[in-house]
DNA sequence: AATGAATGAGACTTCATTCAT
DNA sequence: TATGAATGAAGTCTCATTCAT
């Protein structure tokens, strides 16, 4: 239970001591070593709402579960909002950053494609993540420290999803009949309502096959011409 | 589990109270009294819920905002997790008997279009409700106690919406190569992801417009003919 | 677990209702009802308090675990510190009533004799009722309401253990030059301690062993001549 | 289980505090402030329970009568079971202690005089201590917390006073027909029953006069001549 | 920088007690 | 007479937060 403590500092250090003076070199192993503090304590916070919520999340247990002290967590995010909200923007970025890199040198309908894959594909970041993405999408109805963040989430994914459509309909991949805004947020819904539900019953929900199904269920839906699937 | 027992008033009383009058009253008002607090109780937890997420819910306000007692709630529902089952299974029953009210003499692709609309009619009895409700679900991934609640409104969801699918099929009325139990799936998650979106921020989602273009993707997504919206 | 609840009324009473007024005959029924409920309640809260101390009676407890309702010990009762100075002087009582019923016709050596036998014979009576009565002596400490019954306890004992020894040494049967006070309450308590010990771990201590040991250590120690084991 | 665990401070430490004075002095300060706390917190938690009993014990009053917070005995034992527990263990170890100074260089016969005039001792640590420790014991018969702690007391009891008695028994000078075993059992609970006699009612109780008396009964009982009073 | 000591608030839960029926 | 509805007071335990070291 719990994380292993890596407080050990690697002997390589004192090579680096050597070119660079002692007053930086101090300050660079010190910003080191809170950047990784405050990263594993963001993943142990992460691990914690995925198990017991936002509200089951503890300053004290973000802190010992990274390996630390009952009260590093409380030093370094001041309060447990802090704390949440840094955590929610952390794996947030991460899903983001994964978007980005399967959307590389996609476009058109094949993009949006890519892009609700990139949803299906989330879970392998692992049901930790998720789990807790979810609970902090829904913690924004209650705690104002995450509504913000969730409130620009929104709009990203809103404004992605929107422009990704748009620009298929412009390329007569998408008909053109649809409210682009409108769909973009039906299917944004659609695809956490199905995270949802795979993170409350991971076992009795069949991931692939309902992204078999939902690719078809768009692709009836919203494209010009069938895709092949 | 559940509910607290209520003492089942016999309806062969009426009977008998020309006989007795002074001891049915009695024992009709306190059954009464009591109903009428368990119900009181239940609503002011619903909305508590809504406000402040199913932890925020505590026994002590549920009694107070219900207008009796800080003790009241404890006294009638042993334990916050008897309190909050009891408030799911009270919402859930709420909202099956609005479907089946909607249902009535529909059936085929109709009576899917009428349980999708039932769905988008539901804000109708109040966006407390329908948070709670949200609520709910999600909190079943933290609270054992609504967990088993919430599978089995899945699972009735389900077994719903598949039934629903699969005799459609059988009219001919949607195309029959598509899986009627994931599809199942996907739709009740899409229209929970919808709701949970709207409960988020309920002037930003234009849910009539939403509604239009939800059916709108069904219909050109299992029709096997083109439904007119 | 729990008492049967043995509310129904035989069918005879139907017989002596006509050789008696109505009143006195409603009167009678009430009185002995009253007291049969009594009585169970006194015994249910003496299970109790054997099983979970005198702090950890309840009123309500009492009621259910005699068969009748919640509220009914505090019906009768008034109060928790009454049920308590009651159940204790029931205890007390009954065990007065079985140590009277061994001294009948002892005199003297013989009837110390007999008084240390009943001590030992008292478990005969049950493990439960001994352990409420240990609990209710202690319990003296903090609770005023058992306070006085216990001094009383404790006067009669003294009292009764005091002439026994008088009477024995004025019988030339114990030697004349200890304190017959003194040494009636070594008795009294020695035995009380044995008492508590057994009720403690009654598998662990041998109660008829320790009788014999003891009542050869008194022989030994106050006996003008040796008695015969 | 038991206490809760008190950084040991190493006696090394005065070494180095030469070098590294501020450093010590600090962690020095922590665990002393630490260990008076709990210290303090353990002496109000005995003094209540001399008062109101094992059920009277509340974690908030034992830190406010020790002069912090209420919440800081919650704090410290993490729940009520382990503040009683580490108080057993704390009074029983000062009655060990006392025992051993008074028992130092005495044996046989001599030795089990000892041991039994450390017990009429006790009460010079004060009435509170022998009140808690009384209530303990007996407390031990519902709270699961003090009955591993009490087994721990008796156990040792028994196997001290037995040894005593055999080694007199082994030196000629307690007869050797009894039981040892048995009249160790004996004499503890005798002692116990007498000094909870005295807690229940300290001016009544002639404890001198007690112990003259018991020692004489002891003397004439088991000595293989009679010692001298 | 980092630890953990200490506070105080709040929630759950359990009861004694009072009252209505 | 008997039931049980309702109140309000504790008590346990858990934390966020502040502060000393």
């Amino acid at each position: 239970m719990g994380a292993v403590p890596r407080k050990a500092i690697g002997a390589g250090e004192a090579v680096i001591a050597a070119a660079e003076p002692v007053a930086i070199r101090r300050r660079r192993t010190q910003a080191e070593r809170r950047a990784e503090a405050e990263s594993r304590m963001l993943s142990a916070a992460a691990e914690i709402v995925a198990e017991k919520g936002v509200d089951g999340l503890t300053l004290a247990e973000a802190g010992e579960r990274a390996g630390y002290s009952r009260g590093l967590a409380g030093h370094y995010f001041r309060s447990k909002d802090e704390l949440l909200a840094a955590m929610a923007e952390a794996i947030h970025d991460e899903f983001t950053q994964q978007r980005r890199e399967r959307l590389r040198g996609t476009s058109g309908l094949a993009r949006l494609v890519a892009t609700i894959d990139a949803s299906f594909a989330r879970p392998a970041v692992g049901l930790t993540k998720m789990r807790a993405y979810i609970a902090v999408l829904m913690g924004a109805a209650h705690k104002p420290a995450l509504a913000e963040a969730v409130a620009t989430f929104n709009r990203d994914s809103a404004t992605e999803f929107g422009r990704l459509i748009a620009s298929a309909i412009e390329a007569g991949e998408i008909r053109p009949d649809i409210d682009a805004r409108t769909q973009a947020l039906i299917l944004s819904a659609a695809l956490r309502g199905i995270m949802a539900q795979w993170v409350l019953d991971p076992e009795g929900v069949d991931l692939a096959g309902i992204r078999a199904e939902f690719l078809g269920l768009v692709s009836r839906s919203l494209a010009a011409t069938p895709i092949p699937t």
